[in-house]
DNA sequence: GATGAATGAGTATTCATTCAT
DNA sequence: GATGAATGAATACTCATTCAT
C-alpha cells in the first residue's frame, strides 16, 4: 500500500498539474508518466484508461466540494440560511484556494461536452442544486431572507466564486489578482459578503458617494 | 474569391462548433473537415496550422468585442461612467449571447496556459484593461461612483457576465437556464444593473424584508 | 488511380504474404508496411482497419471462388450433375493452387470464432451451399447420382479439396507432396475424380487385388 | 501438487479454450489468467513463456495420438494392416471428438510457419508417417491391399479425418452437421470404412444407380 | 505457490501536415 | 482552389514478462 500509493499519487499529482495547465485533451499520457517518473503503462495499470485520470480528478474534487456543503447545509436548521451561505461561500473559496490546481481543471473540463461530464451533472451538481434549493427556500420560508429567484441568485453567486479560479492565470498576468494566495481569498471573501448581503439580506446602510470620498 | 469564402466560412464555422464542443485539442482538422464537407489539406491551406484556425476565432471574438468597447469608452466624456459601464454590461451580454458558440470556446480555451493564450492577453486583453480602468477611474474623478478596488470590481463584474456563459450547458442542464436565449439576457441585465447599482453608484433604498414579502 | 493501385497493390501482397505464413493476429500492420515498404499509416488509410485487410482478403478470395462455382452450376440443365460436380472439383484445385497463399490463409482464418467469419458464412458459404445441394439434388433427380447424405458426402469432398492448402506446409516438409505445383493437382485430381465414380457415379470395376498386383 | 495441479490445470483449460476460440497469437495471457480465475504471472511461473503453454497443448495432443498409433501398429503382425487401418480411422475420430477443442486448435495452429511447427514435424509428424507407411507398406507385401501411391493415400484420408473437426464451426453453423457428437462419428466412420474399403481393398459391390433408387 | 505492481517493447490507429496533380 | 495520397511523429493502450513480497 506504502509503495503502491507513492506510484499512484505521484501520477495523480503530475496528472493534475498537467490538466490545469494544458487541458485534459491536450495532455498525453506520456507527458504524465515523465512528469510523475513513472512508466505510461502505469496509467493504465492503475486507472485502466487516460479518462479514468480525469475521472479520479472529479471524484476527487466533486467529494470534497459536496462533503463541505453538505455539512454546512446539516446546520441549517439550527443556524439558518443566513449563516449557512456566508459559512458556504467562505468554505467554497477556501475549498477552492486549497484545490487550487484541481479547481481549474475541473471548471474547465466541465465546460465541454462529454458523458463524463453529463454524468457529473446528475450525480454532484444536482446534489450540490438540491442543497442549494434546499437552504435558500428555507431562509425564504423562515423570512430571513428576501424573496429572489433562486436561479438568478445562484447564477451570479457561482459566478462570483467560480471566475477568480477558471481565469485565474488572467487575473494573475493581467490584473496581477492572486487567487492562489490567503490574502485574496480573504478579501475576496469581504466582497462576496456584501453582495450577500445586499442581495439577500437586510438592507446595507451604505454612506452617499459624497461621504464616501470624503 | 466568393468560392474562397464558401469553402472558408465552412470551415471556420465547423470548427466553432466543435471547438466549442469537445474542446480545441479534442477536435482533429478531419472532424473540422468531415463537418465542414471539405478537404482536410483545405484547412491547411486556409489557416496553414490548425492553430490558426483557433487564432482566427480569437481574433474574431476579441475584434468584435474591444470593438464595442471602445466604442462605449469613446463616449466617456460625454455620458460619464456610470452610463458606459451599464451599456458595457449590456453590450457584452448581446455579444456573447450574439456569439454564443464562440464565447464559450473562448472563455474555455483562455484558461490554458500556452503562448497563444499569453499574447491574447498582451495585446487584447490588456487593452480591455486600460479602457476599464479608463472608465473608472475617470467615474472616481467625477464622483460618479464609490471608492473601489479597480481589480475586485472588474473581477466581480467579468465573474457575472461569463459564468452563464462558460457554464453554459450546465445552467442549461441542471438549473434549465437558457444563456442563448434573449429572455435570459434581457432579465440577467436587470440582476448586473442592480449589482452596479449597489456596488459603484448611490445607495439603493430596499424595503426591509419584513414588507418585501408582503 | 496508376500509383493508387502500386501503394495498395504492395500492401495487399505483402498482406497476404504474412497472414499466410504468420497467421492474421500474429502479423502485425508494421510487418505489412516494412514488407510493402511502404508506411504504416497507409494501411489505416486504405483499408480504415488492420480488418479491412483480412476482409479485403476474404472478399477476394471467396468472390472469385463463388464466380467460379457459380458459372459451372449455370451449366447445370446443359452438361448434369456428374460434369458439374467434376469441373467444379477442377476448377477448385486449379483456384487454389493459382491462390496458394490466399487459400490457406483464407481456410485457416476461418476456422477461428470472430463476428467476420459469421459474415462470411452467412453470405458466401451459404451461397456456396445452396449452389452444392443444388447440382446433387438435380443429380439425384435426373438419376445420374447415387442415393447418398449431401452433408456428408460434401464434408468428404471439401475435406480432399482443402486439406492439402492448409495443411500445405506439413504435406511439403514431411511427405514432399508440393500442392502449390501443377503436378499436384493434375494427379491430385485424378484422386478426386475416382473418389467422385466410386462415391457418386455408376459402379467403378476394379480388378481384384491378387490381378491388380500382377 | 493438489493445489498446483488445481491453479495449472485450470489455466490449461482455460487457454486451451480461448486458442481455440480466437487462436493462440489473438489470445493473450491476461485472458487466460481471466478465465482460470488466476493471476498472470503464474502462467510465467508454471509455463515460463505464453509458447510453453502452446507446447503443452502440442505435447498434449499429440503424445495421446501417437500413443494410440502406436498402440495399434504394434498389432499390425497379428491383425494385418487392413485391421489396423480401420482401428486407426476409428481411433482417431473418438480422439479428435474427445480432445474437441485440442483438435482444432493443433490442426489450425500447425498450419502456421513457425520454428515450434518445424520441431512437431520433426518429431510427432515424422514418426506419424513412419507408422504409416510401415502399415501400408505391410499391408501390400501381404497382398492386402491395392497397389496405391501412399503420399496421395495419406492426403485423402488425413483430408477426411481432419476436416470436419478443423473447420467445425463452419459445419456447425452452415450445415448443421456437429462433429463433436457421438452421432456424428459414428455415421463419419461408416463413410470412412466404406472409403477406405474402395480405395484399399477388394472391390466394393455396389447396386447399379438404377436399382439403388429403388 | 501466488500476487499486485512495474516495465519496456510493442500494438493499432490517428494526427497535422505536405505534396503532386 | 481543391483533392487524394502519403508521411513520420504521436496517440492511447496492451503485451508478455519480471520481481519483490
Amino acid at each position: 500500500m506504502d509503495k503502491n500509493s507513492k506510484t499512484k499519487d505521484s501520477i495523480i499529482e503530475a496528472a493534475i498539474y498537467l490538466f490545469y495547465m494544458k487541458g485534459y485533451s491536450a495532455t498525453s499520457i506520456r507527458d504524465i508518466a515523465g512528469r510523475a517518473g513513472s512508466n505510461s503503462a502505469n496509467i493504465s495499470y492503475h486507472f485502466q484508461h487516460k479518462q479514468g485520470l480525469l475521472e479520479h480528478c472529479f471524484t476527487d474534487f466533486f467529494e470534497g466540494y459536496l462533503d463541505g456543503l453538505e455539512r454546512i447545509a446539516e446546520q441549517l436548521p439550527r443556524v439558518g440560511a443566513k449563516e449557512c451561505l456566508l459559512q458556504y461561500a467562505s468554505f467554497c473559496l477556501h475549498y477552492y484556494r486549497e484545490n487550487f490546481l484541481l479547481t481549474r481543471l475541473v471548471l474547465r473540463e466541465i465546460s465541454v461536452d462529454t458523458s463524463l461530464n453529463r454524468e457529473v451533472y446528475m450525480t454532484y451538481l444536482s446534489k450540490e442544486k438540491f442543497l442549494l434549493k434546499m437552504i435558500l427556500e428555507e431562509g425564504r420560508k423562515r423570512g430571513d431572507l428576501r424573496p429572489i429567484s433562486i436561479p438568478m441568485f445562484v447564477t451570479k453567486l457561482k459566478a462570483m466564486l467560480n471566475e477568480p479560479f477558471i481565469h485565474s492565470q488572467y487575473f494573475m498576468e493581467v490584473w496581477h489578482i492572486f487567487p492562489n494566495e490567503p490574502y485574496f481569498t480573504n478579501a475576496y471573501f469581504t466582497e462576496i459578503e456584501t453582495f450577500l448581503q445586499e442581495c439577500l439580506f437586510e438592507t446595507v446602510y451604505r454612506a452617499p458617494i459624497e461621504l464616501a470620498k470624503a
